[in-house]
Parts: structure tokens; sequence; C-alpha cells
DNA sequence: CCGAATCCCCGCGGATACTG
DNA sequence: CAGTATCCGCGGGGATTCGG
């Protein structure tokens, strides 16, 4: 986790309603967590049903074996997927969401849900501002 | 945005119920766009009401100049908060969440919520992980 | 087929110094 | 007080090579 902000005292806690440190910890940490180039994009494909490493491979098209690698290993580290080897020559090698992987979807869809909804308000927003500032 | 991935084809598409690229990359961008180190804390304690720059930087304790005006830039350009300067001498600048920054916070805050009832799973499973991968 | 190991680039984010 | 400019370290992530 890269986020580290101060432990402050009940002093400073009750200058102006700040109960929520906790709360922030929990946002960054997560975000800090799947906040990667590829998590997401990889929980998604997976919902479809267990999958093979190559298969998931094609079907992003452009990711690197390693940053795939590093992806599920990460997911499969704190419980978000399972990791199945069947020992057969060649190897196969399925991935599949677990309970907790599926359940994380949600707040996750949810966020991208609302994404997709203001997206044309962010979008006029940058144009606002991009031309204001030095058109 | 960093996230780009393939442009698929139609056929691609129908292959496996893979309608939600859209979703894929809504959550993508979204998520690139807040998950850095500070963009969350700052619109939390926003929530409180406008503020300062450096009643902001106080407040976060160990965050740069630097890092505070970029994020603080990048939130004003999204629509996220307003930046009012007041032409004093010293100078005064408040910042203050809209109503898109308000409603930014629904769903983060539903992420923070789900991370915070999950974290205890989350542990257990990175537990396991290390302690059967090298114990 | 699945991955580990290595090398390398690049951008985030911190430290510091300087302006209006 | 608020902000810009510069320098720099570190880690994410890509390309390539090698192993089981």
């Amino acid at each position: 986790m890269t986020v580290s902000h101060h432990d402050e005292t009940g002093q400073a806690a009750a200058d102006r309603g700040w109960q929520h440190a906790g709360d922030c910890r929990a946002i960054s940490e997560v975000l800090s967590r799947i906040g990667d180039k590829w998590t997401v994009l990889v929980v998604e494909l997976l919902d479809g049903g267990p999958m093979r490493f190559n298969e998931l491979r094609r079907r992003i098209g452009n990711i690197s074996q390693k940053m795939l690698t590093t992806t599920l290993r990460n997911l499969e580290r704190d419980g978000f997927v399972t990791r199945t080897v069947f020992p057969t020559i060649p190897p196969r090698v399925d991935y599949e969401l677990t309970g907790l992987g599926r359940e994380l979807r949600v707040p996750v869809k949810a966020l991208g849900h609302w994404a997709r909804a203001n997206i044309d308000r962010i979008q006029e927003a940058r144009e606002r501002f991009d031309g204001t500032r030095q058109g």
C-alpha cells in the first residue's frame, strides 16, 4: 500500500467533523489495489466464467505475459480469483472468479456506471477549462 | 488516459457474451483518474465545506505543494471542484466541491464501504497465500 | 502452454528553491 | 499565502529471453 497519512490525535479529529479517516484509508487502499492498468479488465473478463491464461491474453490483446501473470497473482493473493493447474502436457491453468471477486464487481461496476452517466459533464468541464485557460 | 485496449470486431464480441467493453473503458478511465495518491483524500476533505490551500495542506499533513496543486488542478479541470481567488494581500484561494464532485463521492464511498466490510476476508486470503507459498 | 528472469523506459510523486 | 520551476528516485509496466 502506498498511501500513508498521519495518525491524527483525537484533538485534531474533533476539530472539524472528521470521523471518517478510516473510510479514506479503506477507499485509498482498494483504489491503489484495483486502480492499476489491468486488474479491472481481467476481473470483468473472468466474470464470463473460468478461463485459461492464453485465452485471457488473447482477449485482452495487448497485455504482456509479465503483467498478466502479475495481475493474476495479485488477484489470487487477495482471494479474488482461484488458480487451478491441470498437470497435463502441455500444462493447462484455469483462472476463475471467487465469490469475493464477484462481490467486488458490484461497487466497481457502480463506479463505472456513474462514469458512463457523467462522462459528458466531465468532458464539458474539461473543454471549458482548457478553453478559458489559454484560448 | 493510459488504458487503451483493442478495438474488437463484432465477431469477437459475439464470441462470448462480451457486450460491456464500454463499461470496462468507463471503469478504467474513472479509476485511472481518481486512483492516484491524493485525489480521493482531497475530495473527502472538501466535503466538509470550502477550504483554503494551506488549510488543505495542513489537514493532509504530508503532501507536497506540488502534488496538492496538481491534484486540485485536475479536479478543477474535470469540474469536481471550483477555485475561487480573492485578490487580497496576502492572496486567498478557496476550493469547493461542485455538485458533480459531491455526486462522485457516492460510488466512491460505496467502494470504500465494501472495502471496510471485506478487508478481513482479503487479509485472510493474503495470509493463506503467503503461508502456503513459502511457509 | 505457462511462466520466471532480466533489462529498460517513463511518469508519478517528493524535495527544494524561487516568485508575486 | 499560493504557486511555479527544477531536479531526482522509485516503481509500474513493456520487450525479450530462457525454463519446465
